[in-house]
This record gives structure tokens, sequence and C-alpha cells, in this order.
DNA sequence: AATTGGCACTCCGGATGGCTGAGTGCTACC
DNA sequence: GGTAGCACTCAGCCATCCGGAGTGCCAATT
């Protein structure tokens, strides 16, 4: 009984299960794919993998099915991820391209993705702490109250008002513009709150409420922004009448997606894997309502280390390959629209 | 046979049916509600009834079902919308008021209204065309690039690059932002293209390509805005192990749902209606993924005619009284809170 | 003319039972 | 180790049956 048939005979059933989505036979299995033997001998082989937990048959005498640790496997050592078409990439590339703000780039990605793998797409936004202060800007609205943008280099913008006890002297407003963008452009929100810091000392006592109340609404923004906020789309594909894989659990699966907070653990869980595509199968998601999901995710947006990440959830029986390159593409176009 | 019986057969059948989800026979009619007559009697009265068009038997010898018309007549004429507790009041109210921007507010205002009504809510951004210009900001970027930023006086932001041919001289920026300022601030962004044409003559020959990408910028932006954005939220009530009102046509609701022109064709429809509280019933939404639905608006944001929409989506048989209630209340305090 | 009691009729839904076919595990054999 | 054969299991399907809820209609009552 030889290791590596053992192996084919896992991927050939994780192949057939999800082509089918029925229970796979030793018979079936010979006659699909090119094995050289018998039957038998798959069954031989088949009691060996069931015996590792890679597969179970949900009843006595029927076909076996892949587990999470099956899918698992076959996700590490028995697939590779596909490429697409070089007319596939263009059109992506193309639809990206089209995005006239950082939102729209956004939204465009989650209907391209949800739609190339007719499953869920999730995008988050690119983080504010890890991106670059390209400008600050104060507008007096009147009324004792101040706007706040903050511009970041890949186009987020960012807006608060600040109320405050007077009216502000616009020649100090004007002053603190300078200043802030004088000391706080070109560098990563992450490191502005010691630059901001230093900043109040350079002012008149007279000014300090005002620049305090800028200041403040700055750190805020940026400590608020580290929970981040993602984009959603495709959740029909879940129902699609095609394939009926949830029906009765989809229920759970909903909420779960409306939890921004689950989405979010599971992309930053995810940024530490190793791999450059990451995936979480089934119970592996640690969350009730994912058991019977996949989440397949990467990083995009970085020179080294992401800026965020961009994912595709469907059912345990996806097609991964697939999958992963359709996840890996749309992330390399975005890095590249979002660079440029 | 008396036309008030039959329309409070009517009533007690859609509030029987909407309690139950099980067609309501004449028994159980005479039972429940304090009717003095016999089951022979309703039945005469529901069998015209049928004969209008107003309830349906689901097959022969089974309770009847109300149909779209019926829940029309129900909710024209034989339901008023209840008043929430005071308690419930002050709980919106204060949740709506803890938001922080704009973008915060609407996100708050669909988890708000998905919880109390239990379905799917659904709210329009407010509408640009109709808000006010607060401010215009323009801020280089460097590369051939200038930022321009809007802002309404509700709160809402909107950021567009341009790219020029050359790097934009300083100074004519500042007289540029200066006098675009003068000249539109205090407008309705809808009358402003004709403020914008007149601009572009004070500039000297050698900066009108300048302005003429500025202006031409905003005007873009203003008429994409005329198809607005909605936000979603509370999907995962669809599908509740609860209601299984759906269940299996559930994936054209979906469907539906993600296509925010479906959505904004029955916000713009509906804003016409007379009732300040309106309502798609069934097929009256003319769209194939929402026959078994109802869609509950009302208009928010507006002294006089409103900014944009506010509304929930639920099955056909959902408690037409409390929706209506909740999606008024939470309308009216978040035109509040956009007034503040 | 409206209401009522009685009655025959319809039909859904669940329960029961038999059959089939796919698939297995095992054992004996190469 | 691989293979062939065989007995066994069980989900899924179909057909049948039955009870109950509910109707429509008619004749009797007020």
């Amino acid at each position: 009984m030889s290791e590596d048939r053992k192996l084919d005979v896992l991927r050939a059933i994780v192949e057939d299960y999800v082509a089918t989505r029925e229970p796979v036979g030793s018979r079936a299995l010979v006659e699909r794919h090119g094995l050289g033997v018998s039957p038998a001998t798959i069954r031989n082989d088949m009691a060996a993998l069931e015996e590792g937990g890679f597969i179970v048959q949900p009843h006595t005498s029927a076909g076996r099915v892949p587990t999470d640790k099956g899918y698992r496997l076959f996700v590490d050592r028995l697939s590779s991820v596909k490429a697409l078409s070089g007319a596939q990439s263009r059109a992506i590339e193309d639809f990206l391209a089209r995005a006239v703000d950082l939102d729209d780039v956004v939204d465009r990605a989650v209907r391209l993705l949800a739609q190339l793998t007719q499953q869920v797409a999730v995008v988050q936004y690119p983080s504010l702490r890890r991106s670059v202060l390209r400008h600050v800007e104060l507008v007096p609205l009147g009324e004792r109250r101040l706007l706040v943008v903050i511009i970041t280099d890949n186009g987020r913008v960012e807006q608060r008002t600040v109320e405050l006890a007077t009216d502000p002297d616009l020649d100090v407003v004007a002053v603190l513009r300078a200043r802030l963008n004088v000391a706080a452009v070109g560098r990563r929100l992450a490191e502005l709150n010691t630059v901001l810091a230093a900043l109040i000392d350079l002012f008149a006592p007279d000014d300090a409420p005002l620049v305090r109340s800028v200041v403040s609404v700055l750190e805020e923004t940026l400590a608020q922004e580290s929970e981040e906020r993602v984009a959603l789309g495709g959740t029909a594909n879940l129902a699609r009448a095609n394939g009926s894989d949830f029906t009765h659990t989809l229920g759970p699966v909903l909420e779960a997606l409306e939890e921004q907070v689950v989405l979010l653990r599971l992309l930053t869980e995810m940024a530490e894997d190793a791999a450059t595509v990451s995936a979480r199968i089934g119970r592996e998601t640690q969350h009730e309502g994912l058991l019977e999901t996949s989440f397949v995710t990467t990083g995009y947006g970085g020179d080294g280390d992401a800026l965020a990440r961009i994912g595709s959830i469907g059912p345990l029986r996806m097609d991964y390959p697939g999958t992963m390159a359709s996840v890996r593409a749309v992330a390399r176009y975005l890095t590249r629209i979002l660079a440029g």
C-alpha cells in the first residue's frame, strides 16, 4: 500500500467531491481517474485514509467525503495554485483601473472577486496605521467648528469635525496647518503620536486649547482606525440555486459575515501565516457560524508587508486552487493600482 | 353579509397569519377573535373575500392566506402605525447620537433598524445634489496631481484627484480655491453647474487648463452622485432559524439586495408616494427576486422634501404596523441628528 | 335576507413498508 | 501487496394508507 497512491486517492476524492457534491466511492474513483488498480485496492487505501481522519462516510455504505483535515492536506500538499488566462488577467486589471477613488477601488475589487470565485468576497480597507500621511487639511466651518481632513498616500481620506470653545483665529489655524504638515507628512501614521505631542509646545499658551483639540482628534482617529472596516460582496452566491451547499445552515453564516469583528479577527490572524495565500478550513475558523465554510485570503498593497487583506469565503468543498488563484490575482492588481 | 365584518375578517386573517405563519381557517378565526358569529358565517365572508382577490387557499381544503392585494388593503385601511415606547425612543436617539461622522450615522441607523424590525434595513446616503455646499478644498499632492475635497452641510465629504498636464502653480491654486468658495459656498449642489461655468473666464488663458480640470471634476462628481449609494444591514435576519419564510427562495432575494440599482429605483419611486410611510408589497416591487417581499420606507433629513430615504425589507407576511413604526421612528431621529 | 348546523368531500402531511442500487468490509487467492 | 468475489448495510425512492383540518353547499332557523 504505497503512500504516494494514498495521497493520489485523497486528491482524487477531493476533486471528485468538489465537482459532484456527492460522496465518492471506490468504483467511480478508478473509472474517472486513471489509477491503474482495482476498486478493492482503493478500498483498502480509503480505509487507511479514514483511519487517519482525512475522510469519512456520511453513513455506512456510502461513498467517502473529505474532512477538514483532508482538505487541509489537499491544500498544503496536493494542489498548486492555478494560473489565470491572459484574457482574464487583462479583464481584472481593466476593471480595477476604472475606479475613481479608493472606495470605488475597494467596491470594484469586492464585486470582481465575488464574480470570479462565485463566492463571498471580503476586502479589508487599507489600514490607516500603516500608510503614509500625505496631507492634513484644516477647514474652519464657522460656528466654532473645524474640519480636520487626513489624506494618506494610498488615497484614503478621513475626516472629523472638532468642536471648539471659541471661534478659531484663522492665522493660528494657518500656522498649525503648516506646522502639522511639515512635521507629519511622509511619516507612517503609526509613528505620528510622538510627533504630534511635541507640536503642542511650539504654540503660545493662548492657542493651546485649539492645538490640543486638533491633536487629540487626530490621535483618536488613528486609534479608532486600528479597528478597521471590511467590504463584503456576493452573499447571494451562498444561496445560489446551483450550489445548494448550505440551504439550512445559511442563517448562521450570514450572521457571522455581518459581524465585522469576526472577519477582522480572522484576517489579522491570517496575516501571521507563512504562506502568501492562506486558508482557514472549517473549524479552523474558530467560529460557530463558519464551521461549514472556508476562508482563503492574501495580503495586498504592501511592498514587503501588506497594507490589508482580501479574501473569499465559500463552502468547505470549494475549488481551492481556483479560489486561491483568483484571490491572488485580484490582490496583485489591487497592489499595482494603489501604488500607481 | 355586512361589509364591515368582511373587513374585520380580513384584518383577523392577516393578523393571525402574520402571527402563526399558517393558513387560517374559519373555526380558528371565531375562536381567537371575538367575532360573535359562527364559523359557517365566516366561511361565507371568506368566500366573498376570495372572490375579491384578497385571500386565497394554498390548496383545496386548507385555510386562507392573504394575497398582495389583501395586505395592501390591510395596510391602507385596516391598520394604524403603532407608537414606540418611550424607552425605545430614548434608546434610538441615544444610539444615533453617538455617531462620529456621517458614515457612522448611516451605519448605526442600518444596524438599529435591522435590530428593531428583525428584517433587512436599507439606508440611502444623503443626496449630494440636494445638500448645500459648505467648503471646497484643493490640495496639491505633487506629481502633477491635485486633490479636490467637497464638504456639504450635512457632513458628507467627497474627494477626487485630478491629473494635470503640469505641476500646478500654487498661487493660482490658492486663488482658485478662494474664488470657488466665494462663488459656490451656500448653494445647493444641483445649482452649481452654472456658477462653475462662469468661473473659468476669470482666469488668464495660461491657467485655463487647471481651472477647467478642476471644474470638470466637480461637475462629474455631482453628475455621478445622482446615482446614489445605499447601506444594507440585517441580511442574516432573512434566514433566521426562527422565521423560515424563504428557505428556498432566498437566493433571488439576496441577489436583488446586492443590486443597488433595484433598491435605488424603488426608493426613488416611493419618494413620489403621497403617504409619509410608504410600502411596496410583493409584486408591486416590480422585481422578480422581491416577489415574496415587502419594502416599507420613509424619507428623512428633509425640512419639507426629504434628503434621502430609509426602509425595511421583510417577508410579505411582516408586521406592517410595527415595521412602519420603527422605520418612521428611526427616520425622525436621523433627521434630528443631521440637522443638529 | 342573513345566519347557522350538518354533512359529504377534498386533499395535505406524516407514517409505514418494500424494494433497489451503490458501496462497503472481509476473506481467500494470486 | 494487489485482486476477485461475496455477503451485508443502508439511504432514497415509491407506493400506499390514514387522519384531520377545512371547505362548500344545502336545508333549517330567526
